[in-house]
This record gives C-alpha cells, sequence and structure tokens, in this order.
DNA sequence: GGAACTCGCCAC
DNA sequence: AAACGTGGCGAGTTCC
C-alpha cells in the first residue's frame, strides 16, 4: 500500500524527534527506589505469611499433590472453581475461570483480599521499580518510544515502558512516580491534549451535536441525567458526581470504542453502582445516593433488577446513537461501506489502513491514529524550536495525548506559551482538516518535585 | 532451555 | 449477527 511522500517524511521526522527525547531520559531517584523495593518486599513476606495461616490456603496446600504457587491463576483457578465448587462467575477469554481482582472480590472471601493485596505489592515492585533501576545507566532511563509497532500507527514504549505507570491509584501511584525526578533545579511540566480522541472524531464524522457537547456542554452529565433519571443534577452532591463518573467510564467511552447496552448496563450498576446482577434489587442496595440508596432511587423510577435496567439502557443507546449523535452514526456506516467495498481506509494524516479489520476496528484505528498525530506533529515542532533556541529545557516523555517536560524553571513561562501555541494554533494552520479547536490542560509541578508530587494549584 | 501461549493489570 | 479500541510486561504453563 501507497503512503505519500509527505506522510513518509511525518514519520521519519518524529523518529528523529523521540530519538531526541529517549538520548535525553529522566532522572530515577536510586536511593528511594532500592529502599522502597526493600520495604515493599518485606511487606509481601509478611503478607504471604499471614495469607499462609489461613484456612483458606492450608485447605489449598492439602488438596493439592505438587506445591502451591499463590502466584498461579490456573492453580488458584483449579482450587476455587474445581476442588472448592465453587460456581463460576465470570470467565476469561478461552473460558477458564476467571482470578482477576473482580472475580475474586465478587466470592466475598475475605482470605483472599491479603492475596489481591500481595499481588497489587508484586506488581508495583517487579514491574515499575524494578525496571526503573533495571534500566537506569548512572541514574537515567532511557525509555523507546517507537513508530513501527502499533496497529494504528500510534505510538508505544519500552525498556521502561513510560506509557502505563500507573496513575490512577493514589498508593501505586505514588510509589511508582515518586522515583522519577527532573534534573536537579528543574521541574516537570505535562501538556494533556483535552478530549483528543473525541475532538478528532468529529473532524471524520462532522457531527455538530457533538461538536457543540465537546466545546460547550457537558455529554456526561447530560446522559447521567438520562440513565439514573435525576431531575436536579448538581455536579457538586456526592452521589451525583459519582454517578457522572459512572456514565463517563462505564456508558460514554465504551459506546465511542464500539461496546454496546448489555456490558454498558453490568458496568454501570453492577459495577459503579454496586447493584447485584442476580436477584431483583432492593432499596438498600447500592452506593449511597442522595437521601437513601441507588437501589432504593431506581426502584422508585420503575427500574428493578439488571434485567430492566439493561433494558433502559438499550432504549438510552437508541437515544444516544440514533437521535444525538446520528451524523455520527451516518458516518460510520458511510466509512464502513467504503471498506468493504475497496478493502481499506486512508487516514486524515495519511496512513493506509489495510487487511482484515472488524467494524470497531474500522472505525477506531484512523480516529486513534490521527488524534496521535496530532501529539506526534506537536513534538516534532516543540523539539525543532527546542534546539534552534538551545533550550536547557527538554521534552522527555509522551503518553499518546501528553508531553512531558523537564523544565529550567527561567524558560517555564516561554516554553510552556511556545508549546500552547504548537499544540492548539500551529497545528490547525498546518493540517486543514481539523476542524474543532484543540485545547491543553497544563500542570506544572514545582521545582525538584517528583512525578507524585502534586502540580501547583 | 527457549518459544509461544494464557492470564492479569497498568496506561491512553 | 454480534457485541470494547491500542499497547507492554511479569509470571505461570505448555510444548518442542
Amino acid at each position: 500500500m501507497f503512503f505519500e511522500l509527505k506522510t513518509y517524511k511525518f514519520f521519519q521526522e518524529g523518529i528523529l524527534a523521540l530519538s531526541r527525547m529517549e538520548q535525553q531520559g529522566l532522572r530515577i531517584d536510586m536511593k528511594y527506589a532500592e529502599e522502597k523495593k526493600l520495604e515493599l518486599t518485606k511487606e509481601i513476606e509478611k503478607l504471604e505469611v499471614e495469607f499462609k495461616e489461613t484456612k483458606l490456603y492450608k485447605h489449598w496446600a492439602h488438596t493439592t499433590k505438587n506445591k502451591v504457587n499463590i502466584y498461579s491463576p490456573q492453580q488458584l483457578g483449579a482450587f476455587l472453581y474445581g476442588t472448592k465448587k465453587i460456581k463460576i462467575s465470570k470467565e476469561t477469554a478461552s473460558g477458564q475461570g476467571a482470578t482477576n481482582e473482580e472475580a475474586l472480590q465478587e466470592l466475598g472471601i475475605p482470605e483472599l483480599d491479603i492475596l489481591l493485596r500481595i499481588k497489587k505489592l508484586k506488581k508495583v515492585r517487579d514491574t515499575y521499580l524494578d525496571a526503573f533501576v533495571r534500566e537506569q545507566v548512572n541514574g537515567i532511563v532511557h525509555p523507546f518510544f517507537n513508530l513501527h509497532l502499533v496497529r494504528t500507527f500510534r505510538g508505544s514504549s519500552d525498556s521502561p515502558n513510560f506509557q502505563n505507570i500507573p496513575k490512577r491509584d493514589k498508593e501505586t501511584m505514588e510509589i511508582c512516580r515518586r522515583a522519577i525526578l527532573p534534573r536537579p533545579g528543574h521541574q516537570f511540566v505535562e501538556l494533556d491534549y483535552k478530549q483528543l480522541e473525541v475532538r478528532i472524531s468529529c473532524c471524520y464524522n462532522r457531527d455538530e451535536q457533538l461538536k457543540e457537547d465537546i466545546l460547550a456542554g457537558d455529554m456526561h452529565k447530560e446522559m447521567a441525567i438520562r440513565i439514573f433519571h435525576i431531575e436536579d443534577f448538581n455536579k457538586e452532591t456526592t452521589g451525583h458526581s459519582v454517578l457522572r463518573s459512572a456514565t463517563k467510564n462505564g456508558f460514554i467511552f465504551p459506546q465511542f470504542y464500539g461496546d454496546y447496552y448489555k456490558n454498558c448496563a453490568v458496568n454501570l450498576s453492577y459495577g459503579w453502582g454496586h447493584l447485584p446482577k442476580n436477584r431483583k434489587w432492593k432499596s438498600t442496595d447500592g452506593i449511597e445516593f442522595e437521601d437513601g440508596k441507588l437501589g432504593a432511587h431506581l426502584i422508585s423510577n420503575g427500574i428493578k433488577d439488571l434485567e430492566s435496567f439493561t433494558q433502559h439502557i438499550k432504549v438510552i443507546e437508541d437515544y444516544f446513537w440514533n437521535v444525538r449523535y446520528k451524523d455520527y452514526t451516518k458516518w460510520k456506516e458511510r466509512w464502513w461501506e467504503q471498506y468493504q467495498r475497496v478493502g481499506h481506509i486512508t487516514s486524515m494524516t495519511g496512513f493506509n489502513y489495510q487487511g482484515v479489520m472488524k467494524k470497531n476496528d474500522v472505525l477506531n484505528y484512523p480516529i486513534q491514529g490521527s488524534a496521535f498525530h496530532c501529539l506526534l506533529w506537536s513534538i516534532i515542532q516543540g523539539i525543532k524550536v527546542q534546539v534552534k533556541e538551545k533550550w536547557k529545557s527538554r521534552l522527555v516523555s509522551q503518553i499518546h495525548d501528553a508531553i512531558v517536560m523537564d523544565v529550567h524553571p527561567d524558560e517555564l513561562e516561554h516554553v510552556v506559551k511556545t508549546m500552547k501555541r504548537i499544540m492548539c494554533e500551529d497545528i490547525v494552520k498546518h493540517w486543514s482538516w481539523i476542524t474543532v479547536p484543540l485545547d491543553v490542560d497544563v500542570e506544572i509541578h514545582n521545582v525538584n518535585d517528583s512525578w507524585a508530587d502534586k502540580p501547583q494549584r
């Protein structure tokens, strides 16, 4: 398949820019990382002893021929679903009984909480801290940023992977990111494109309602009101803000990736709302809502169990795609029809997607790719200025829609201003297909603070 | 002893 | 008719 020369050159420039990031690298607090690893090892050993004293473990050891490995999903599954004959509520892709966090928590066996805690600490120690220590050279890690590995023409990172360091979970985030430091006297600055993928999707689907919702509205709130029957939505109250998050992460995002109402209904009610899956809801079920429980609130609105909630979400999904974002839906049909007819699709940034693809792939790849290409273009331009103006500041990492910089305080104002200009203004002049304004969120950390420390304000 | 697989989990 | 997109990576397991 052909790529235009400018597309080829774009990636060539991209590789050169990313290799400058790689050469720069990021500082690791080696003393901290080594000490934290030891501390975690002690805690893990203590918890292992505690776990092995439980009745559950003794039963497991007693009924197993070979030595029990508590970290083997296969052995754990065999014990729980075989020996103990617990009914499987969730299967893995290959049809085995799942032993992931969600599945284990559902069993309600308190001893398993110890095991989950051990696994969480091991993950942090062995996947992150260990990798930093292993990969560092003279206290600096040089993560690779690849452009040749991903189906969507996004990038990836390895050795160590700097694109999946814990962020959402406060405890593990702090343990891992505390190890990452700016150069002495410098400060971290992060520039994140706001809602990049969905904005880029508008450049394909030209849906005016979606564009309006992104720029002026609050679609998570609007949909939360419909999903949970909230007449007087108030962002400040805990109940409403939880249900807004539930809607965002349990409905909006999955829907944009091609999920459907049945999964979303489970996500929303069982996942976020803590409502039971397999029986009628009671008024005492579910998370704390405004004055009572979510269960009571939904029951009073005629939704009494997962089945009726699923039917409700089906209606919402229909509204979402066939009424509210009907032009997006029309684009999906046109785009899918085109792929089926000619066998490939070309993205706004000039990349060809070919070969056997599912419908969701055809609809997602070009959007995901083009969104990342906005970031890549900004990185290329940013590094050009960095070199030309001989900045002491450096671009040091990228995470799909975000740039991480190691900035000298004297240059802070100029660097942030320049990067914002590149990311929001220059880019829309360069690519006329960008028909939606782009915006960035800037997080400025304090001088010498680690990546775990809170940014200013 | 390594390749290829599964499972689980971190990010966007 | 079917049903969530992209990665990296550690550990366990199976196969050769």
